[in-house]
DNA sequence: AGGCTTTTGTTCACGACTAGAGCATAAACT
DNA sequence: AGTTTATGCTCTAGTCGTGAACAAAAGCCT
């Protein structure tokens, strides 16, 4: 769906620039030349043209392989040290993380800041940091996603019921030095977009992925895409009432899903103030230690993802968040749970469940992928090569290629 | 997703043949040729190279639009009369429906009968009835789509709980006089797939269907695909515990929503028996006078759509089988229980709630897009073009053209 | 009725693209 | 040091879509 079939020779041409590109990022920058024809089926003829007219494009930088076999050298294409940085922040509830991606996926942390959970608290200095940044890189920023603990609507709208956000504006209360595009989305969804690219979903037809924090995120992913697409209001399984407790939920619901699993359930359980993005130490302090609080989570988490799995039959279930430990700490009462709301037919083949691959990292880098996805168009390339016309400015092709930084010992 | 790029001058002919012959079909064979090549971009002369191509190997059939405005004529490019068939069958739970669907999507009944309800008495004849028209349709027969009442999974194993179908091996049932390909899938994935084409979900992003006969189906529609491909073992929120009864369902799973939505639910509700695809009429009639049965359906409806609602948020949910008239008897009910489970930020824009555009047909039709969408891709194309070796053999094209019959007043 | 206008179908020269073969290159192997 | 092997580069051939010029067929106007 995201790639686009060309229907004329130009745009032929187009689609196979970014089709080399995307296969460069996806593998992380680690194929050589030889293996990306392979995989590309084009000709060692079309590669030749399609990776000299990138690197002059400074989109791309080829270096020596480090070990071959037989035969000629073949190169590694990977990303330039002039090449584009998407920009990327993961704002939880009590604190938002600040990082530079580069094409390949290499992350280079900017920066952590604690906030104080209201809107203004967590977007304001983010928004001075991000402009700074952008200053610095210039026009290297091709855009900007922000992870989201909450419903995202269109234009970037986001309700975080437990810290009272009620259309928030993100965009606005960034400021205007936002780079362009500014794709906001929730976190889950992002969380589960990096999983089906870098992590346990990668090349799963259908999964779900489920995140949980304080509150508890799930989303299905089909065909490496999450399900209302990254920036849209899907995502939100845990306000399904699932679990059969009729307790009303801060989101102005009955009986949802969510409000049995995540800190906030685990803190409720123990008798302790939950909500507000407060009580993280305290809630994996109860994590940690009590047996039962662990046992009630892990137990509603293992119903409802039987109802999912009833519904959806995801060939993989994916944890991320608290989710890993719950499942340590308490897997039969998990999977017991599971087990009388699956369907007959489900128990002879159930969903592996399985611990995400990217830990806590999986938001940053779901939004770092969804400013590649944008970006990895041939519109966005098309961008890219209008904003940068001074293609070969000053040095010949063979001394820059020498001369220049290994692009990945580079600082960005 | 479905259409993949052209990567060499050769794809790019084979794949915007597929184009043109996806516009023609999805359009129902009704927009001009001049329209088309607005549509897809197409230069004039492209056009004309296409358009002769598909003619010439009998997939298309051009006649004279029946008025213009000014200026030279256009061409309506329709079926062409010895062009593809897609069979299709729905099979439910007391009688079987078979079809054969050209190009463009005009439908000719081929056979009605009722059944018993047992995988051999329902699908022996049909086997039968198969064979003979496919032996009468020689190599037009590109495939035979078969809609089921129940879970399918991969190589067409079906389950019906209510019917006592475990595992039934519905290609093997049918004998070895299917076309291929055989395409067996859910009743409720197919109405979803041919509401998105040819109904209220045409053009929606993220759209919910919601099939209630005997059973309650319910699937969700993403950029025109049903989720679980229509063949896959997805379309069963009728087995997740949405309405907190904890009744035990046929299914061997607990308090699954399908036991207090539809015919068994009717039937139950008034104290008849039910199960085995038996009542029909009762069940009819229990709609059409038992208020409080009707009430009581269409409440649980309501509370699972707004459990779906919250998870994925559509813009349109649309309802086929006994669903409308559950709509518009007991509309009231229904919203009325929307309204307690669905999030606050849910009821500012809640999503319209439809009835179908197809009615009971939407099975069937599903289950013959199911086969035209795999014919019109480039393989198939190629297969059919290699099937069909004597393109031009006997006429000359001004002749073939003037004196065959019209496609769409011609028999199948 | 006859000429004009409008729209569409057809044909062809042109540019852009990829495939594939032949050659050059650079390493490992013998 | 020569051979083998895999890769990169260059050039020709074939295919495709474009767009302009031309032909065709209808409605419109006088």
């Amino acid at each position: 769906m995201s790639v686009n079939g060309a229907t004329t020779s130009g745009e032929l041409r187009a689609h196979n620039r970014v089709r080399l590109l995307r296969a460069v990022h996806d593998c992380g920058a680690r194929h050589t030349r030889s293996q990306l024809t392979r995989d590309l089926r084009l000709a060692r003829g079309t590669a030749s043209v399609l990776v000299a007219g990138l690197a002059e494009e400074r989109l791309l930088h080829e270096e020596p392989a480090p070990e071959h076999v037989r035969g000629r050298p073949t190169q590694i294409p990977g990303p330039h040290p002039d090449g584009p940085i998407a920009l990327a922040v993961d704002v939880r509830e009590d604190a938002w993380e600040l990082a530079a991606c580069e094409l390949g996926g290499r992350v280079t942390v900017l920066g952590v800041r604690p906030h104080d959970g209201t809107p203004e608290g967590a977007l304001a200095l983010l928004g001075e940091a991000v402009a700074a940044h952008r200053a610095r890189l210039g026009h290297r920023v091709v855009g900007l996603g922000v992870a989201l603990a909450g419903p995202v609507r269109h234009g970037g709208l986001v309700d975080i019921a437990h810290l009272g956000w009620r259309s928030v504006d993100v965009p606005h209360l960034l400021g205007g030095a936002a780079p362009s595009p500014l794709i906001v989305g929730n976190d889950t969804a992002f969380a589960a977009l990096a999983e089906a690219r870098r992590g346990r979903l990668r090349g799963v037809r259908v999964g779900l992925h489920l995140h949980v924090d304080f509150d508890l995120g799930g989303v299905l992913v089909v065909d490496g895409h999450p399900l209302g697409g990254a920036t849209g209001v899907g995502a939100e399984f845990g306000h399904m009432p699932l679990t059969g407790s009729g307790r009303p939920c801060l989101c102005g619901a009955i009986g949802c899903w969510g409000m049995d699993v995540g800190a906030n359930a685990l803190l409720r359980h123990v008798g302790l103030a939950y909500g507000g993005g407060r009580g993280r130490e305290q809630a994996e302090h109860v994590l940690a230690t009590s047996e039962q609080a662990v046992a009630a989570n892990a137990g509603a988490l293992g119903r409802g993802i039987a109802a999912l799995v009833n519904a959806h039959d995801p060939e993989v279930v994916t944890l991320s968040g608290h989710g890993p430990e719950l499942r340590e700490r308490a897997g039969e009462a998990l999977l017991g749970a599971c087990e009388p709301v699956l369907m007959a037919i489900r128990r002879e083949r159930p969903p592996r469940i399985e611990s995400s691959a990217l830990g806590w990292r999986g938001s940053l880098l779901g939004a770092m992928e969804s400013v590649f996805d944008a970006f990895l168009t041939t519109e966005g390339l098309e961008l890219w090569r209008k904003s940068h016309p001074d293609q070969a400015r000053d040095t010949p092709d063979a001394q820059s290629v020498t001369h220049s930084t290994p692009a990945r010992e580079r600082p960005v």
